[in-house]
DNA sequence: ATAACTGCAAACGGTTTGCAAGTCT
DNA sequence: AGACTTGCAAACCGTTTGCAGTTAT
């Protein structure tokens, strides 16, 4: 969850990375809005934009890839692939890694992976017991 | 690329289609409006969206997942992945399959997936060649 | 001191919608 | 006739930006 090199550390972001730490570890721009803004009542969209910007750049943040518009997850830094809960909308990451072999994706279509995005759907633990 | 039900096929939407036909698999509402509109002058943006709209119920188009926002993907029916060129742009399918599996996702997160989407990124043969 | 940061309000880009007219069967 | 479709223009929603003033270091 950290900041690119020179940004400073303001109540505003403050309040808005603590907004990121409670929830499922998916939220909308708007929901941090209305969390943050409880102990930082001034605060502005823009600047909740500008911070999950900022976070993107450090990978703490991305946008949810399978998904509706305007979710966002937050990611811890190094390969991983998420497990979102179709009842709850929670997000979860696991380091379990199943991409097609490279090998196979050369021989059968001539393509060289560089990358991969992987998201899993279903039910988590917490939904499956209710 | 089928159409639903009773979904009748006009010339606008005969247009549309025919622009999804050609380019390389991914395309933006944009795209399909310049293309098509040569052969279908009158044609609205509206009505290309209404038309996307109609194809991705089929699941004949999908919003392209990992992507920025507008892209759309060409999608034959059943279960397989994409392959996206990050020099052209060009988007293939593949049958190629490699999801985490069932009991591993139940026994370290107690998730019970029911489904998954998967993006390859890399360089196409094509692009390769160049 | 000086770069970084903020709120505001306006602008943006992609997408959707209500409507009245047109078209297919 | 009656359901479906279209173009138009306006509305929408998430996001970005210019600006003038404020704040962290």
């Amino acid at each position: 969850m950290l900041l690119p090199a020179k940004a400073r550390l303001t109540r505003q972001r403050r309040a808005v990375l603590d907004a990121i730490g409670r929830g499922g570890g998916s939220f909308t721009a708007v929901e941090l809005y209305d969390l943050a803004r409880r102990r930082e009542p001034g605060l502005s969209l823009a600047t909740v934009y500008r911070t999950i910007d900022l976070l993107k750049r450090t990978d703490a943040v991305r946008p949810l890839a399978g998904s509706e518009r305007g979710e966002y997850v937050r990611c811890s830094p190094g390969h991983h692939h998420h497990l979102i809960c179709l009842t709850c909308g929670s997000v979860e990451e696991t380091e379990l890694c199943a991409a097609p072999p490279e090998a196979e994706l050369r021989e059968r279509h001539g393509f060289t992976p560089s990358s991969h995005e992987l998201d899993v759907y279903g039910t988590c633990a917490g939904c499956l017991a209710a």
